[in-house]
DNA sequence: GTACGATTCGAACGATCGTTCGAAATCGGT
DNA sequence: ACCGATTTCGAACGATCGTTCGAATCGTAC
């Protein structure tokens, strides 16, 4: 079954570049078989439909994310050092993997019944890790606030897609160095400013 | 011509509305229809199509960011201060008006033509507006690292559509604290260690 | 009440969508 | 060379979309 699986791949990897320059939405079945290839029908040998196309872009995708980032993290110890390696690792595979994350990120509600309640169990384990890291680097930090603090940094790192341009000045190395810093360095300021005072 | 301009308000605002529960291209006209209390085909006599709907909402809620913007600027003389300013000002408004920042922040490229350049050309001014203002905080930083850290404060600020609930425990003033505090912060320390080694 | 512009809307149009179906083509083992 | 299973696809279907059109209704000045 080699064959297969590597059709199957290919259809998915031209569906994520698709979806991710003209939006699930408005992309249509038939500009999917002509970017993969394929005939319109012979798609439906592959996948059940239109839906389930995006629903294994979006789970093949965040599952890998999921894992590197709790390997990532597992290499160390120091809990500012694990919070380091999980946004590096977050956006450098998102800079590796800008069309796969682009429809993750901006398709998140696209899904609906099952396939939607997958994804975001998925969700809820990616941002309990980050909040447990957190809550390793600020023990007394509130649940909400360390929450909000998660979310804060998930929009720096998500909205990459709306902006950054792996292949320009800016390498990934030195975009994930520099969010890095601002949050781990903010982060900090803003929970001696607001407990402070 | 009031009874006509109020009429065309309430169509706007309801179709902000729907645009940001269900997306600007899985809604219908009939959805609109539907939630505004018109006929499907009585739209038609204030709108040209189901686009201009979208630049409405979206030319008229960015004007407004970017005047109160401008105003909220204006007050302050100390660079800091005019970027906590235009940090506050952006937050509360965007927890105040989240229909309409949700479609303008998610549906960034649904529009096309000549639509789409009018509502860039705005877009280019108010990221104008904030790289001038981390200008005026860091002098010496290069074009392209202003231009990274502006984008990645607006995605703190921005991606508050994907999880924020302005009726729930943090009031709105307290997230523009935290995201002005952790970006301000985490700016100043990210310069420092980025220049200093 | 009547005339006239402003406003509303039921009904329908053509286009395009996701999906299906049955047949054709291809492949691998014998 | 032959056969069964796997894979492909042209053609079409029903549904739904955005939009249009012409008539009906409304508001108002005379």
């Amino acid at each position: 079954m080699r064959p297969y699986d590597e059709r199957l791949d290919h259809l998915l990897a031209q569906a994520a570049r698709v979806f991710a320059e003209r939006g699930y939405h408005p992309t249509t079945m038939r500009d999917l078989a002509a970017a993969s290839g394929m005939s319109l029908a012979g798609m439906y040998y592959y996948v059940k439909g239109k839906e389930e196309l995006l629903f294994l872009v979006q789970e093949r995708c965040f599952t890998r994310v999921l894992e590197g980032a709790g390997e990532a993290v597992a290499r160390h110890r120091d809990p500012l050092d694990r919070l380091q390696a999980f946004i590096r690792h977050h956006v450098t595979f998102f800079a590796a993997h800008m069309a796969e994350m682009k429809v993750l990120s901006h398709e998140a509600n696209a899904l609906t019944g099952e396939s939607r309640r997958r994804i975001n169990a998925i969700k809820r384990r990616y941002v309990d890790l980050l909040e447990g890291l957190l809550r390793e680097t600020a023990p007394v930090e509130s649940a909400s606030e360390r929450s909000a603090a998660a979310y804060v940094l998930f929009g720096m790192m998500n909205w990459i897609y709306n902006w950054y341009d792996p292949a320009g000045a800016l390498d990934p190395e030195r975009l994930a160095d520099l969010i890095t810093r601002v949050f781990i360095g903010g982060f900090a300021e803003a929970r001696t400013t607001v407990q402070g005072g």
